[in-house]
DNA sequence: TTATATTGCGCAATCGATTGTGCAAATAGA
DNA sequence: TCTATTTGCACAATCGATTGCGCAATATAA
């Protein structure tokens, strides 16, 4: 009988079958120097004591865990708790585990997230960097022990490592076509810190698609580093008690886009008629508000598997000859009601 | 220098001080036997070198790998990812870090998770059961490794595991009490499967209270296995085309809560004027739907801390003499718009 | 029948850290 | 001064699995 102390290991099955620890090592793989039958006994065997293999032991030997390092923002929102959901139910399939780890935004986490994900061995890292993350340096670390690295969302640096990332710039772009189209004309943007690549392409995608309309960009209307439903909220009243204000906002968070539609209902506009509202990312309660935010889609779900499957893709990879891929998942805008027509529409 | 190719081992700073490994090994653990001198060369040239102990050769050795695994049902539910940032955030500052499964409701899942943990040796587990888990058998195999385990929320077994609960029962109760109070008189339930914990509280925290209230309980408004959106949509149908409707709606889920809210909207019902609607969990939606939905807290990040503070006193306690202990968080009622006012109300 | 492959498995080192034991030198006590 | 204790470190086994090498025994070829 099994001993419910102790794990069974290699060295109790091979003393049992009058064999060494290193045949059943190989019979458990199927080792082609190892006959048939005695296989079939070890495998038997093995069964039959519900053995498993020491992962500890195995991954000190083999220098592979099975194991890949996670590291996000935060795991609580809903972005990034779908792109965990994603990654997985991917890997798990695949026969790896996920070790998670949250930076709260701050580089210096981040910094020691990646020396703990080092440390413990993990064979990959899926990372989407914090607001403060300037460049990739720190990522030297996990490359230096040739640790496969894919950035997600929020990605940074010189472009050699595998990304995974939407099509933000087309997203912005067609969403402020879309508020153009609706007659819109004076479109205000809340924006995101401009080194990280989704708030820089969505703005580049504001402006250019305010360029393509023949509208005037305004420095006064585009507002950075306004992320937060407090932030959202003070900035409309700034730009709104302005003389200068405007007939629509895009914003890059659904939550500042919140806190606009908040100010603005508080305030007495109406939305979408005197004021159209949009906001990035799709959060569900975006669903719900009154009236209900038109946003871009973000699917979480999918990029988390998409980096799962590029990262154990670079895993599992026999050559070492490697290039950076870059996968770009496109973009869907969700008309709701808060840009369903204007007054200044036809 | 320090090798970029390997990492720096004990063995390497050991020879590089003419001593043996195991001085290197005692001086980092600032064992007493080693001389100061020795102990601060060997510390100070383990800076230089960037020294990091090998997690799976030390965990080998000592059966303790500093690490804790996390299940639930999905990540990406607003109040698991609540807990699971809530854990993360906790025992990575007492060291340790956190591999995650999730079971996607599934018992077999869930078995399967289980062994995963077991084998890859975390020191502790944390678990909230899927929606198929009927007892907590399957949990007998980390026990038997000696691996502390804690269960929240959703729980289930005999008792003799660590547990942190929301106070379900007087939740449902305050819930229905509110209600009561507004003048509802008709009173239906969405429940959840009843051999969980959770559901089976809320279910008695709602019947006690219609008992506490001199109203009858009516098997016909007491529907189970109601949590989502589609089956609160569908039971709201079934219940108001009946001949004897409800007046209020207390659902043990905020998605079922929803989905009545739509139904009513939709047929002409008046919420909360001749029908009242609470949820439960707060989960963000339910802040913006209009009219908002009244619904009873459920702190995510709390308990997560909650679990991780049990789970790690455990795992560092000294003594092996473990009483089990249940943790019951405190409940508090979001009166929102759903249950503002009723007609019957004086 | 002899030379050559092939098959089947054992031996022993290895991955890196930990720890019980042993032994010599230094210190303390008598 | 001589024994007893403490201090400081080395030796070697251990955790469990993996793997290059070697050596028989069997099978195949010549």
């Amino acid at each position: 009988m099994a001993n419910k102390k102790t794990r069974v290991t290699i060295h109790d099955i091979a003393r049992e079958l009058n064999v060494t620890a290193s045949t059943v090592s190989r019979a458990l793989q199927d080792h082609p120097r190892i006959g048939a039958d005695t296989r079939e006994a070890i495998k038997s065997l093995a069964v039959k004591y519900n053995y498993s293999r020491n992962m500890l032991a195995s991954g000190l030997r083999t220098g592979r865990m099975n194991t890949i390092g996670v590291i996000v923002p935060r795991t609580n929102r809903h972005f990034f708790s779908n792109v965990i959901g994603g990654i997985e139910s991917y890997v798990s399939e695949k026969g790896y585990q996920v070790l998670i780890s949250q930076t709260q935004e701050s580089y210096q986490k981040e910094v020691f997230s990646i020396k703990a994900m080092v440390d413990a061995h993990v064979d990959g890292i899926i990372l989407s960097v914090s607001l403060e993350t300037m460049d990739d340096a720190h990522l030297q670390l996990a490359i230096d022990h040739k640790i496969p690295v894919v950035m997600f969302d929020r990605v940074i640096g010189s472009g050699q490592i595998n990304q995974v990332v939407l099509d933000d710039y087309n997203g912005a772009f067609n969403a402020v076509k879309h508020l153009l189209d609706l007659g819109c004309e004076r479109i205000a943007h809340f924006g995101g810190p401009s080194h990280l690549n989704v708030y820089n392409d969505r703005l580049r995608g504001y402006m250019d698609a305010l360029q393509s309309g023949n509208k005037p960009i305004n420095p006064h209307w585009i507002n950075n580093d306004v992320l937060t439903e407090d932030a959202g909220y003070a900035a409309s009243e700034t730009l709104f008690q302005s003389d200068n204000a405007p007939d629509a906002i895009f914003a890059a968070s659904d939550y500042s886009a919140l806190g606009a539609l908040l100010w603005l209902k508080e305030n007495g506009y109406k939305v979408p008629e005197e004021v159209c509202v949009m906001g990035f990312s799709n959060e569900p309660f975006t669903a719900f508000t009154t009236p209900s935010i038109s946003t871009v889609e973000q699917p979480g779900g999918e990029m988390g598997r998409m980096a799962a499957s590029l990262l154990i893709g670079q895993i599992e990879s026999e050559n070492s000859t490697f290039t950076p891929q870059k996968e770009v998942l496109k973009t869907h805008v969700i008309i709701r009601e808060s840009s369903k027509f204007h007054l200044k529409q036809q």
